[in-house]
DNA sequence: GTAATATTGTT
DNA sequence: ACAATATTA
């Protein structure tokens, strides 16, 4: 039997089910697509993905790549579809099984539809559930109808009844003949339609992106200098690499796996010290969780005006304000600090995106779902289901029972009281 | 009807 | 600690 492992969002060679079961094969293989359809405009003119995300992409790819090398497996890389590219691989190297992640959103259906489309019939396609920590076979709901729509509800079941899994290995390595010498090479920045950058010596993610990176950052955070054991304190901070853990980026492409995080935070907790902070990160990691189960209770509704509620605001559309939102020129200092971090960096605080995103939809009661598709596009760390779910979430449309509407001043006075990240990102340039 | 008081859910 | 709802008086 060859085999063929088809990567998305589960980028890594650890805790990865899908590469541990293609690997019993005779021959095994690996492909990445550079999708040409991730990188266009979408129906609000955001390119889908932007050069932050793209570039932390293209570092993941290069780290999977080497370390798929030590286990002797080719990764084949493209810049094209993967319904034109999976057949002629199938076609080749005479492929029975194809592994990958599942996932359920429309769009990663209907490239995964493609591809079966075009495959010869024979050909069996094995997916998994890899990117959460509660696996949907453990979860206390019969059906993904009964996820609860209010975040407690769901946490404190889970958390009673839910077992974590542990991870699985890193496969062992194959024989040296079944690497294939290939010549394909990931896109540059240009190849994407992306212009290249030098990063901003102020960002609060000044991390590459790939596997091992995760790991390096982990290492830091959690085991050489004890950040995790604050976390719950810091969290909301605005300035810097250390305030919170920053794996959402690594999550998100599934550089990393939350079961693997999760089970570091046990270590330290065995090891280093456990107590609130540290729970945070479970706390956290329970949030991405159920953001995910809503997407799949709710599937494209998360995409809708109405959300999953089927609200029926009175929603705008200007242009200005789109406009004045995303350069930062709007009537709120904090505000417009946080909008030139995420366009200068591809990143935004926790704190930040709750306040930009209230402002945005209850405010300025903007269309938020042209907020929500900024985010997709800018983002190093966007996440289809957090995104979605969380501008939902502070539009009024999803699972928040209170409709809360944040009140931008207090906040920055709380947040930002000596006005330094306001500051940062807001005083005339130098020269 | 209003106003005080309790409950709810929280990144 | 808070703000939005729900309940009670």
């Amino acid at each position: 039997m060859n085999n063929l492992i088809w990567f998305r969002n589960d980028l890594r060679v650890t805790d990865n089910e899908s590469l541990l079961k293609a690997m019993n094969g005779n021959n095994v293989i690996a492909v990445y697509c550079f999708d040409p359809r991730h990188y266009e405009a979408d129906n609000f003119g955001f390119k889908k993905t932007e050069k932050y995300r793209a570039k932390f992409l293209m570092e993941t790819i290069a780290n999977l790549r080497a370390n798929l090398k030590q286990l002797n497996v080719t990764l084949f890389v493209f810049h094209d579809k993967p319904e034109v590219v999976l057949p002629k691989l199938v076609k080749e190297n005479e492929i029975n099984n194809i592994f990958l992640q599942k996932e359920w959103t429309s769009e990663e259906n209907a490239v995964f539809d493609s591809v079966i489309a075009n495959v010869p019939a024979l050909v069996n396609f094995e997916t998994a559930y890899q990117q959460f920590l509660f696996h949907p076979d453990d979860i206390p709901f019969d059906s993904f109808e009964n996820i609860p729509e209010v975040f407690t509800n769901f946490r404190k079941k889970c958390e009673k009844y839910a077992q974590i899994k542990s991870t699985y290995p890193i496969p062992e390595s194959k024989n040296p003949t079944n690497f294939i010498a290939n010549t394909t090479k990931i896109p540059t920045l240009a190849q994407l339609g992306l212009s290249d950058f030098t990063t901003d010596s102020r960002t609060a993610f000044p991390f590459k992106g790939g596997e091992d990176e995760a790991n390096n950052r982990i290492a830091s955070y959690f085991w050489e200098t004890g950040k995790l054991a604050h976390y719950k304190k810091t969290r909301n901070g605005l300035i810097g690499k250390d305030y919170s853990s920053k794996l959402s980026a690594w999550l998100a492409n599934g550089s990393i796996s939350a079961r693997t995080i999760y089970w570091q935070v046990k270590k330290f907790e065995k090891e280093v010290i456990k107590n609130q902070d540290t729970y945070w990160l479970i706390f956290e990691l329970i949030w991405r969780d159920y953001f995910k189960y809503v997407s799949l209770k709710h599937q494209n509704k998360i995409f809708h005006l109405g959300g999953i509620l089927n609200a029926d605001y009175h929603w705008d559309n200007a242009r200005l304000a789109k406009e004045n939102w995303i350069k930062g020129n709007t009537k709120e200092p904090f505000v417009n600090a946080n909008m030139k971090e995420l366009a200068l960096t591809g990143w935004m605080s926790n704190r930040g995106r709750q306040n930009v995103a209230s402002f945005w939809s209850k405010e300025l009661e903007q269309d938020w779902r042209i907020g929500a598709a900024y985010f997709e596009s800018m983002l190093i760390d966007y996440d289809v289901h957090s995104n979605w779910g969380n501008w939902m979430y502070n539009s009024g449309v999803g699972n928040d029972p209170r409709n809360r509407k944040f009140n931008i001043p207090r906040q920055a006075s709380m947040y930002d009281a000596n006005g330094k990240f306001q500051k940062l990102w807001l005083q005339e340039t130098l020269f």
